[in-house]
DNA sequence: CTGAAAGCGCTTACAG
DNA sequence: CTGAAAGCGCTTACAG
């Protein structure tokens, strides 16, 4: 049908192996015949067979990428740096949403299995992580982010989640707070459970006693759990949200219940969406490197791919402090 | 190195024939070697090379989309139902994100073409859409979405931009508003250039003349286009803005004007991201049925696949109409 | 219903 | 540097 390696061939006038060594440009070829190829290529209007190149070399030329929530816009700046950065390296990606379900991430990393794809990439919903040792065993590199796997054959990178949580808080107590709130994430992520861990070590170092409900990382979650905390204690001053979503959802009940923000309750949030800047008030957030992260990520993949002997490492980014509005730091209290 | 059909074969003593049968349920398979090649299967642990399956089949089992900017909202969640609606479909999605380059559209349509994809889904970045014809030559369908391509082999989904840009000036001049600005995107979007149109049209019909700067699409461009624009015109009291990002850019230049929203300037902004309820005011918009959307799209494509010979659908779908404050009829004017 | 055989389009030791 | 040949792991007419 289309115009296939054997066809090009006979009208260079040389074998097969002669036009895939000038296509790979492994070895090298007589000018003259590769000229021929060339040409033979042109006129023919020929492209491999992608197909049956990544059968016969049994990898396909692909990076998988696994997310937990692809319309969280934290994932989303992340996958689109992590798109931009497979780009760079002359790779495409192959994306999937799991959508924090643990039996969609195990379906999609057994089709990465059968596919052999380049590597993975992996944001984990599954707590058991059962689809990624079956990858390594494959040979296929793995690379956690913003949550580990348990095979501690995979590369990772996180971001300091126990620090972020403490530094926010950390922020607020200099400011003078006392009754500092936390709005977090579920408990059964780990990022949630260290943001959480860090805001509550800050809390009783200051010999204060820490407060928090579970928003769920969700816009609605976080309305109602700080519905709920300023119900319960009236007298908070201050609160720690622990990601971008939920820092929506908290201003919004701050508003409903008519609550000045940064006057009466002051705000820090983790994470820095595009939109930090432009609600009312301007966040004080706690920005994660996402570029750099992504360009970690997946050097360590390709660094894996170079080198598939190499101990594999854990990196840890710290997040960046951007102070505006909302904890009230910036204009006299 | 892992185990292939052969190996199955001949621990359940039938041929490669019988087990490829057995996995791929055409032709029925006596009960007794079914039940031994099962056994097999179980016994060796044994998944299908999805390479060579590929490979052998001319056709990989995958859907390719390419999006013009993942990092806008309303994309994320255009790409996020896409990718749902796929997966009912029992196949997966090959995201592709070109950051509105037409040379990266093209590159990635290349790909798809190399690696036989069984459909594209597109919205392009490029006006001459040089990659698309080769993909339906060679047989691969093509659904476009929120943006026509040339090709008339290809099926389509697109919003009423036009209506969209006509309703929402329309709701405004039935409030009382007579001098109606509109920031726009860019002109070479089809999308932009309809919306404008129609707000354009219904501005001249009710005898009043149009205002409107290029605000690119983009928060910032919007912002710069809004202060523009009520600097040249600071008798506006009412703004049509075309699409969700720059509806923020809007609105943190009017902030930044310190005028009062819906009560000096009221707003209608075309597109409906989660965030809309959320800001202060809380905006009109015309939202796009996204899912709706999503789920027509990926219907034509599995359609196209089912009917090659059909002709193409040109799929309209209307915008919704949800008011909220920022266009000041809920409250008394 | 089943099996032997051909073949999808490449790449790569191997021999020259 | 080049070519003939083998083979990657499947699926599918074809003959029985």
């Amino acid at each position: 049908m289309t115009t296939n390696i054997q066809q090009v061939a006979a009208k260079a006038r040389v074998s097969k192996a002669t036009v895939s060594r000038v296509l790979n440009g492994s070895t090298s070829v007589d000018p003259a015949y590769r000229t021929r190829v060339l040409r033979a290529i042109e006129e023919l209007d020929y492209r491999p067979n992608g197909l049956a190149r990544h059968f016969r070399l049994q990898r396909a030329d692909v990076v998988g990428v696994v997310v937990s929530d692809i319309e969280n816009p934290h994932f989303t700046s992340m996958v689109r740096a992590l798109e931009d950065a497979v780009y760079t390296h002359g790779k495409r990606v192959l994306l999937c949403n799991t959508d924090e379900n643990p039996e969609k991430e195990r379906a999609y990393l057994e089709l990465m299995a059968r596919d052999r794809v380049l590597g993975v990439l992996v944001s984990t919903s599954d707590p058991a992580d059962r689809g990624i040792p079956r990858l390594l065993d494959l040979g296929i590199p793995v690379v956690a982010f913003d949550r580990l796997v348990k095979d501690p054959r995979a590369d990772a990178v996180i971001a300091d989640n126990w620090a972020a949580g403490r530094q926010a808080t950390e922020l607020l107590l200099q400011a003078g707070h006392t009754r500092i709130g936390c709005v977090s994430g579920p408990r059964t992520v780990q990022t949630a459970a260290d943001r959480l861990a860090g805001y509550e070590l800050a809390m009783r170092s200051a010999g204060l006693r820490p407060r928090s409900v579970a928003g769920l990382f969700k816009v609605d979650g976080a309305r109602a759990a700080t519905h709920e905390l300023l119900g319960g204690a009236p007298d908070l001053t201050a609160l720690v949200v622990t990601n971008n979503l939920m820092a929506m959802g908290s201003l919004k009940a701050l508003n409903e219940l008519r609550i000045a923000v940064p006057k009466t309750v002051a705000l820090v949030a983790i994470d820095d969406p595009f939109w930090s800047d432009l609600v009312r008030p301007p966040l004080t957030t706690l920005a994660q490197p996402i570029r750099m992260m992504a360009e970690r990520v997946v050097d360590l993949l390709f660094q894996r791919l170079a080198h598939p002997e190499r101990e594999p490492t854990i990196a840890k980014f710290d997040l960046e402090l951007r102070v505006r509005e909302s904890c009230g730091t910036l204009t006299s209290r």
